[in-house]
DNA sequence: TAGCTTACGGAGCAACGTTCCGTTTCGGCA
DNA sequence: TGCCGAAACGGAACGTTGCTCCGTAAGCTA
């Protein structure tokens, strides 16, 4: 599951210097690609856009999710790390979830086609789907473990079918302002709530 | 919105013999491969177990979408007239609702990769999204307004935003057999409830 | 600086949706 | 019955995609 050395970050530590630099090239240039037209775009724009041939992209990144991994990896750790952080602060678990769940949707929300590839298949983007689940499901859980146990949530919930779920209702948000998915998620996490 | 002549149905009254009995084939074949292989199955694929050529499936149905939407109409409809039945027949509003989303879900549960197609881009499917909210939208909104009305439901829910939500949670349950879409559709719909 | 190793680039392949047009078939009319 | 224009057919061909492969170039080490 490795991006291209033993461990992620260092970029190309102990590899050749030309290398070293066109990751690095690639991951700025897949950032600014999947804003301007989405994950799904096309490999060879990236490419292009990182002045680089087709077999360099498929040798750092033997396959596109390790790609989109490798550039929203920050932002996953980021929303993870928020999890715990927010049941601290927050004045209940309910709301800490809630405020999670927020973040979450504003991940996927903004970048252009990324819920459309949390599903399992998603024609080569399992990495992906792995990485997301591994990293957020646990986060997830604790939360609403946390605000069971508070008695402020039924239980019975699977953490995995939440976080799909959240993903999929975010799916094609752009290009149709009459969709919305945080009043759907709102509503979601109301049928959640004890209904005492 | 025609799908060869004025009308829908009569397949190819006032058409060549020929066209006529290619559009039934055609109809058959996608049918067919839709259920083995999903709603997107290659074109030639269809082509080929309709022993057709390319030319012929592109003049019947200008799109793909067309083609599918000829496929399911039968179904769409019986969908939307079971609303107002079950509006009539079951003991309250609400559970008329949850009986018809039941109904659409069980849809398109069954039918491989149809909810994916229910996005209104989804490349060259706009008119199938076009159609099952035209179709379907007035029956939800009727069903929804009853429950608002009975005073079992919040008011403030848009109808396409709830269709467009249980498509979206449908999509990928196949092939995850850790993700059931309704689990949380009954969530969304517990959410829904007035919480008297 | 020589030479081995690593990495690069893009031509090439297969699969797809879609278009286009030469060929075939139909069916009304003499 | 035979003719002929219109209608429909089939599939080759085009453009676009993801991905592979290998001859070439660059970097590193001694």
């Amino acid at each position: 599951m490795e991006t291209t050395e033993g461990q992620v970050g260092g970029v190309g530590r102990g590899k050749r210097a030309d290398a070293a630099r066109n990751q690095e090239k690639l991951l700025a240039a897949a950032a600014q690609v999947f804003v301007t037209s989405g994950v799904d775009a096309p490999v060879r724009q990236i490419a292009a856009e990182a002045g680089v041939g087709m077999g360099t992209i498929y040798r750092h990144f033997p396959t596109r999710a390790e790609l989109v991994v490798a550039v929203f990896r920050h932002q996953v750790e980021e929303c993870a790390e928020a999890g715990p952080r927010l049941l601290a602060e927050a004045g209940s678990p309910f709301e800490a979830l809630r405020a999670w769940v927020d973040l979450f949707v504003d991940f996927l929300v903004t970048k252009h086609g990324l819920a459309n590839t949390l599903e399992p298949d998603s024609s080569g983007f399992a990495a992906l789907h792995s990485y997301f689940i591994d990293r957020l499901m646990p986060v997830a859980e604790h939360l609403l473990d946390a605000a069971v146990e508070a008695g402020e949530i039924r239980p019975g919930t699977r953490p995995y079918e939440l976080l799909r779920g959240i993903g999929n209702l975010c799916i094609g948000h752009e290009s149709d302002t009459d969709y919305d998915p945080r009043r759907l998620i709102d509503l979601l996490l109301r049928g959640l709530q004890r209904s005492s």
